[in-house]
DNA sequence: TATGAATGAGACTTCATTCAT
DNA sequence: AATGAATGAAGTCTCATTCAT
């Protein structure tokens, strides 16, 4: 793909989360989407095979965001206990900023009927995550009777779906902060070395 | 509503599930529906106000099923670590069964922009379980230091991202045991009071 | 079918022979073939599958009424010789009076790669003729050393497609009844008993 | 036209005929062809007006190539008889050889509504059968009381419609030598001088 | 209460043709 | 002469919903 012809795909592809996340993915036509992004009908489909290629497109262009964030705040030096408390609030915000591309996503994959899917696009951060259990355990903060991958993949989820039922869903029982702290503790005496 | 006409309500509901798990929520018509609950495309009317009703229905009768199970399966002399056990497994079993329902309930309340109502149906389950724990902190089976509404939610939420992961998305990362185990344990580790 | 649904059939089949007609097969829109038969969009896909399946149907109407025609005017007191001539002149007045449809037939099938088709709507009116061709053999009116089979389409497909050459493509290097004369005279010489 | 650019025409219509023939007239787009010519979607215009004016240029090739092989097989010392029974052979051939472009000719010529055109690109052909004809009548092989140009079109009409229903329409009332037989001496009886 | 034929808006997608490079 | 990205009109078909019976 030329540099050009990148820059058409990102405006489709920027056009396209804009116009439906306000209106949901159904009542989004593909009309509604080149309007917004001021070009022809046609050439919607010299970028794009079809309506329904935009999810995994979209999913995939969120993780991006999300992960470089992700990496950009955590530093190497941080200890475990830091990165979880920085993951968890980083997974707050991008949830708050982004709540209508996850809605999005949520129902493209599912009407894809294509979950499987979450899996691929996710394996960047959960690899990223694993990694940081596994020097967590090497350093002895955590312990080391856990299954990693599953326990990476709990945590994520943990985090994320807490997110998404507070922005999302609409559930406060507590404050923001509340919420974020009370994860913080529940995995820190689950994994604690101490 | 008489007992004849919530009979066909009921009819229609369960051809509506079918279809739907089956074809997916977009891809079923009202035609489909009626086909297979063998009545006349205008009668759906009568009990339905509009396709788009069917998918907080399907969803409340999931969570109907799935909540008596749960109470069929505890008892109330069960401490709270086999009530706990036993909620994993029954949320293991009932994600398998109706795996194409939860689907078309995630990709339905997404449709509707109304992820808000999931907190709605989901309340007698959570108070529910809410009660376990408070339970098992009188009994001293688990710590007090929690913020009881969020810890039953994150419970809840573990337990069914992770049985969803294994069913619907395919992560396969280790056997069905296993994953519950894990999860088990990461609950256990970080509740409990000794 | 009831008698009101076959009406509104043949209704929609009218107005689609008469627009398709004037305008040919590609250049005529459903919107088109609805407009002029007084019905909403939706209906005509109540009548037909698709618009491709107006091709056969048309087809099928137009030998209907062809060969109708045929038994109208030939008597089972006539010789072989004077149904031959009848059959002759009815051809060459069908396919002046249908030529619009019989062109849209022959691209209707041959778009749809279907030529086949042809041999199974002409099925009954070759059958009528083949016996009239047996009984001429019977009555010794003319010879018994052809394969009637492929003689009789051998003769219909003379027929019409010289009277097509004449009124369709136009080919005028003699009269009318000079045409039919010479067909009749080319057929009487190869068949003729005596 | 440069030699050069006769070749690109050349390329261009072989390219044409080859993806017409497999998907139809309808279902192929100028970009399946210039994707199997190998060309740009723009040369395309520069050496035809349009995608339609495929269709004469093809049928015209057609008839040239079957009009060479015609030519070819059939030698100035034959007698009619003989020069008949070959035209029926290669008809039969040729036929078989080109069901596909032929096809696409009658569906072409038909959409265009433009029948007429066929007897111009026939005319040379047709010419030359009626001088084949012509001599035969000058040896006294037929008989001479035929209107020539009419039985002439009417046995290449036989000939090659019967071909048609054999190849085409997929008719196999008997073997193709009964077939070819069977035009032969129905032809034979009918204008045989003795 | 039940029916099911009719509606008609609107969606997705294709593709012949153009034109700036 | 050649390219190929862009255009945008137009087409087929679907389907939720209505309403006369």
């Amino acid at each position: 793909m030329t540099k050009k012809s990148e820059e058409k795909y990102d405006k489709i592809l920027q056009a396209a989360i804009q116009v439906i996340s306000e209106k949901g993915y159904e009542n989004t036509s593909i009309s509604d989407i080149v309007k917004s992004a001021g070009i022809a009908q046609g050439t919607f489909y010299l970028y794009f095979p079809s309506k329904s290629s935009l999810i995994p497109a979209i999913a995939d262009h969120l993780l991006t965001i999300t992960f470089e964030k992700m990496k950009l705040v955590v530093s190497d030096q941080d200890s475990f206990w830091i990165v979880l408390e920085k993951v968890i609030r980083t997974t707050f915000e991008t949830t708050e900023d982004f709540k209508d591309i996850i809605i999005l996503c949520y129902s493209g994959l599912a009407i894809e009927h294509s979950m499987e899917k979450w899996e691929i696009i996710y394996q960047p951060f959960y690899q990223w995550f694993e990694e940081k259990i596994n020097l967590a355990i090497k350093h002895q903060e955590i312990i080391d009777t856990i299954d990693v991958k599953l326990t990476t993949k709990m945590i994520i989820n943990l985090m994320e779906n807490t997110a998404e039922r507070y922005f999302i869903g609409k559930e406060h029982d507590a404050l923001e902060e509340e919420y974020q702290k009370e994860i913080y503790n529940f995995i820190k005496r689950s994994l604690s070395a101490f």
